[in-house]
DNA sequence: TTAACTGCAAAGATTTTGCCGCTGA
DNA sequence: TCAGCGGCAAAATCTTTGCAGTTAA
């Protein structure tokens, strides 16, 4: 009944209404990345009650809370997904579309150690790799 | 008298308008990262017959050209840079808003290695540190 | 009870586009 | 010459916000 991401508010002492909720419940169970539009319209599919104004107040209000990552693809809109315990990047398949998660420990490690060389403390980072099928460029 | 850009442009058989000239010239001689409306602000300085329209199709069409990078900070508008031969990457310092260049080999070399495991030919991709001078969370 | 939240509609910001006159090669 | 370009203003997106009524704690 509560969702992870509800349960997450509640912890931050969020108060929760009805469409906060509803919000909460759709990142939960989103297994992809989804754009306002697409948080509202899934939004709505539970409740009619629930304006577009509201769905973009809620994510801000998330991801200023760390309960949701804003993705920023240069596509002209955010997307958002769920804060992971262990951090993950993205790679956008351009064939595709499709955005697939991946961790690696290595980058981690490298960006703090670049930002420290810099003379900087680490406060978050975004990596995106762009890429093609393998099998899309065999025999090229 | 011709800039670095516009020699690229001239390379790629690009029509070379007064406009795009202007243009060409203000990405060539930023030393930062300027957004659209700062890239026409510098062009109507140097020359008033420039318009923001032209402005913006002119940044996409040197960008598709691989002439300019495009940098979007989650800032809800798009920069542009010079492309520069050795690839890099930034780094956003949060307290002054200032952008750093910085080059890794590491990660480059990481990078072609995730998309290669992942089952994909690397395309480009965009990384960004956030964070802090190390001299202002001193003491925290 | 009441500070905070929501819906609605209007406004803001960024970017794109249709149309028509202009221009570079 | 003439295909392509630029100016202008309108429009298309995405996002934020003022206001007045509603609601969670």
């Amino acid at each position: 009944m509560t969702s992870r991401t509800e349960q997450k508010c509640l912890e931050k002492g969020i108060r929760m209404t009805h469409q906060r909720r509803v919000i909460a419940k759709v990142l939960s169970e989103a297994m992809d990345h989804p754009d306002v539009k697409e948080v509202y319209d899934r939004s709505t599919a539970i409740d009619r009650r629930i304006s577009l104004a509201t769905v973009y107040r809620t994510v801000r209000l998330y991801a200023e809370m760390n309960i949701l990552d804003s993705l920023e693809l240069g596509e002209g809109r955010t997307r958002y997904e769920e804060s992971a315990e262990t951090h993950h990047d993205h790679l956008i398949d351009l064939k595709s579309g499709k955005i697939i998660d991946f961790t690696n420990a290595e980058m981690e490690a490298l960006q703090n150690e670049i930002a420290k060389k810099l003379g900087y403390r680490l406060v978050g980072h975004k990596f995106e790799i762009f890429a093609l099928p393998l099998a899309e460029t065999e025999g090229e």
